[in-house]
DNA sequence: TCTGGGGTCCTAGGACCC
DNA sequence: TCTGGGGTCCTAGGACCC
């Protein structure tokens, strides 16, 4: 951790209803609401009436009844959120993604190129409402934590940097629930001791802490309250699960139509999986019975597939197993997840007197059939003097 | 607050190994 | 025959995030 504060938090604001006012002038300035059912995203000015991502669709409807409900276009949200990307990346190569629309750029390195952080995160809030026509809000501080909290409070369409020597005196008036982790489960705990702020559970011994709330969760919230947090930014993490899940209605489900379901939910993970180039060895089901209890069940397989046959069968026998539960509780939501995930490499090993080169369009064929033919953008070889890293095959 | 779809990380017990 | 300490992997659940 250094001394000064260079790790920015970038975060989009109202993400897929600020895309949507965006791309039709008819909805600028009004109250516009994502997504039907439940709602995905609302703009600032329904916000401003009570409506929360999250909320059932006829509650935000009743908050606002003159917002524009649209449906979600997840297609021009991946394009934008590309785009911040890209705009991201232009400020820096170290950029952690967290989300569709958020991410922790680390800008130490740049003051004496382009200037100080808050030159830069002022410069890359306003490329990216020039270049891609969104608001972002940039929080700047010591530790990505911090970065963090100094975004939320500044929302929306602004800037804040937390200087070092103001950090304790800007986080310890906030209420504990702005606390990256802390959610209604922990907050409603500390609430029934009276801790309210962070600079009341600051004020608490780590002991006191883990007592309350566990070790992991102690330790880290004792930290976080003394702004302890040495988590550097971490260029190109990948996920390590992918998954879908599809809700029912009320109605209970034969199982034959839960099997044709599941079905649909495999086969969309796997595609994914393939054109991502990942493979996965851990099949999850995911059940929400009807009093809103979830479960789940899971299986772990000997080889990482991203074969929808495979991972079929897998989660097939896992919500087989689970059905005398399913017949007496009722099923309201079916997903099915693929963890455990690999780089999706493949090894070949070959005797060493063949000649590599000679093999690699066999090799290159097992690839495409294994994974699609987006998949392979790097074949690695890797033996007593072949060199350190052969790129080849742009794909 | 009557509930979508996509994720992350942590915990805890049991099996199994040395 | 009884037993310690340490590790990894798997399964299931829970809290939290956007």
């Amino acid at each position: 951790m250094s001394g000064e504060a260079t790790i920015l938090h970038a975060d989009l604001d109202a993400f897929y209803a600020s895309v949507e006012q965006r791309d039709d002038p008819r909805l600028r300035g009004r109250a516009v609401i994502v997504g039907g059912g439940v709602v995905l995203a609302a703009s600032y000015q329904a916000k401003a009436r009570g409506v929360r991502s999250g909320m059932g669709g006829a509650q935000a409807r009743r908050l606002c009844p003159d917002a524009v409900v649209v449906p979600p276009r997840m297609a021009a949200y991946s394009a934008a959120s590309r785009a911040v990307f890209e705009v991201f990346r232009q400020t820096t190569p170290l950029v952690e993604g967290l989300s569709i629309d958020e991410a922790f750029l680390d800008v130490g390195g740049l003051r004496r190129l382009v200037g100080p952080p808050e030159t830069i995160a002022a410069g890359l809030r306003r490329a990216v409402r020039e270049q891609v026509g969104l608001p972002i809000t940039v929080g700047v501080a010591r530790t990505k934590f911090l970065a963090k909290v100094a975004s939320g409070v500044a929302k929306p369409d602004g800037l804040l940097v937390v200087a070092p020597a103001g950090e304790l005196a800007f986080l310890h008036p906030l209420p504990v629930e702005r606390l990256w982790g802390v959610g209604p489960v922990t907050a409603d705990k500390l609430r029934q001791h009276r801790i309210r702020t962070v600079g009341d559970v600051a004020r608490l011994g780590e002991a006191t802490l883990v007592s309350l709330l566990g070790p992991g969760a102690g330790r880290h919230l004792h930290a976080l309250a003394h702004n302890r947090d040495p988590r550097p930014v971490q260029v190109g993490r990948r996920r390590g699960s992918m998954g879908a899940q599809h809700a029912l209605g009320r109605s209970g489900r034969r199982p034959a139509e839960l099997e044709a379901i599941l079905a649909g939910l495999v086969d969309r993970v796997t595609r994914r999986l393939r054109s991502a180039a990942r493979t996965g060895r851990t099949i999850t089901l995911r059940l929400r019975f009807a009093d809103y209890a979830r479960a789940t069940r899971s299986h772990t397989l000997a080889k990482a597939t991203a074969d929808t046959p495979v991972v079929l069968g897998a989660a097939r026998g896992l919500l087989r197993a689970a059905q005398p539960e399913i017949e007496r509780r009722g099923v309201t939501l079916i997903g099915v997840a693929v963890g455990n995930l690999g780089d999706g490499h493949v090894q070949l090993t070959l005797p060493w007197d063949r000649d590599p080169t000679a093999e690699l369009d066999a090799a290159v064929d097992a690839v495409r059939e294994r994974f699609g033919s987006t998949a392979l953008t790097r074949a690695v070889l890797l033996g007593h003097d072949a060199g350190p890293e052969m790129p080849l095959l742009p794909d």
